[in-house]
DNA sequence: GGACAATTGTTGTCGTCAACAACAATCTTT
DNA sequence: AAAGATTGTTGTTGACGACAACAATTGTCC
C-alpha cells in the first residue's frame, strides 16, 4: 500500500520534482525530499536486466574505446577468429544478429583490415569469413581489454555474483 | 592453433559455411558436425547478458501485446503511479532515460488519456506528471499482465535462478 | 534435363533507442 | 538587474532489430 512514502536515492543524481522548499512560502508538504520511490520497479527482472546491460554495454565501449572496438564488432571477431571459414548466414545465426545488420558489420571490419570475406569454392552463394593477420593480433589485444572489462563488472556486482550470474545465462550462450 | 578446420552447426539453423559433405565429394573429417563453438563467448557477461536481455524484452512486448504498451512505456507508468506529481526530469533520471526522450514516450501516453502533463505551479517550467483515472485502471492491467510476464522469465531460467538474479542486480534498482 | 523452390549476400526502409546539441521559458544566484 | 543553471522541447546522429525486395546461386522435384 503506502509504499510512497518509501525513500530512495539514486546513485548520482537528485529529483526535484513538481514543487518542493523554493523560495516562494508555499513549501511542499512532509514528502518534499522523497527521493523517487519505485519499488513497483523492484520485481522485474526486465528493468533490472536492461539497466544492468546499458552499464555493462558502456563500460565496455569505454574500457575498448581506445581500439574503437564495439561489443557487437567484438563478437563477431571472436566468432571468426574461433571459427574460420565460417559463411556470413552461420556467424549471424550464431550471435542472433540479422545477416542484413552483419554486411554492415563487416563492411567496416573488412576497411579496417581486420577481417577477410574469400569466395567459397563449394559454393559460390557464400563467402568464408577469416580474420587476417592484424585482425587475429588486435583480437588478441581486444581479448585482454575486454578482460579488464570483465574484472570491471566482478568489482560491479562481486566477483561470486559475476560467476552466478553467467551461470544462470549460460542458456543464453 | 589449428582450429581453423572447426566445423559447425548451429543449434536450430543449418549452417552452410566453406564446404561441408554436399554432391561433390569433399566431405568433411570426422570433427564434422560440431556445433558452431564460440566458448569464446562464454566468459563474457555482456554477451549473455545482452542475449538475455533481447529475450525478455520481446517475451514482454508480446505478453502486453494485447495493450500494446511496451518495457519502456510500462516503466514510466509505473514510475508515475507510484509518484504523482513527479516532474519529467525526475522520471527521466530515475529510469535512466534522457528527458528528450522522455517527451515523445509522454506524447504517446497523454495521446492515448493515460498520462496527463499539469503545470506547475511552484515551477513553471516544470509539468507535473500524473495517470488519469483510464491510466490507473490500465495500469492495473498492466501489472497483471507483466506479473505473467515475470512468470515466462521464471519457466525460462527458473524460479530460484530469478530471484537469484534480481538480488545481484538489486543495485541497479 | 528443366522448371520451381530455397538459400545467400546485398540493399533499402522503418521504428526503437541512446547520445548530443541547440533553443525559449523560467528559476536561481550573485 | 545580470549571469548562470534548469526544464521541456525539437532536432540530428549513429547503433540496432525487424522486415521486404532483389540477383546470383544451389537444391529439389517431376
Amino acid at each position: 500500500m503506502a509504499n510512497r512514502a518509501a525513500p530512495l536515492r539514486l546513485t548520482s543524481a537528485n529529483a526535484k520534482p513538481a514543487g518542493r522548499p523554493t523560495r516562494n512560502g508555499k513549501a511542499r508538504r512532509e514528502d518534499a525530499d522523497r527521493e523517487v520511490g519505485l519499488d513497483a520497479l523492484a520485481g522485474h527482472a526486465g528493468y533490472a536486466v536492461r539497466r544492468f546491460q546499458i552499464w555493462i554495454f558502456q563500460d565496455f565501449i569505454k574500457t575498448l574505446a581506445a581500439v574503437d572496438i564495439r561489443p557487437t564488432q567484438y563478437s563477431v571477431m571472436t566468432v571468426i577468429g574461433a571459427n574460420p571459414g565460417l559463411s556470413q548466414m552461420a556467424v549471424a545465426k550464431r550471435l542472433g544478429i540479422e545477416r542484413a545488420r552483419l554486411v554492415h558489420l563487416l563492411d567496416g571490419l573488412e576497411r579496417r583490415k581486420l577481417v577477410k570475406r574469400v569466395q567459397s569454392p563449394s559454393d559460390r552463394r557464400c563467402h568464408a569469413l577469416y580474420l587476417t593477420a592484424q585482425g587475429e593480433t588486435s583480437l588478441r589485444q581486444f581479448k585482454r581489454l575486454a578482460a579488464e572489462h570483465e574484472r570491471h563488472v566482478a568489482e560491479k556486482i562481486g566477483k561470486e555474483n559475476r560467476e552466478r550470474l553467467l551461470h544462470i545465462l549460460s542458456c543464453f550462450t
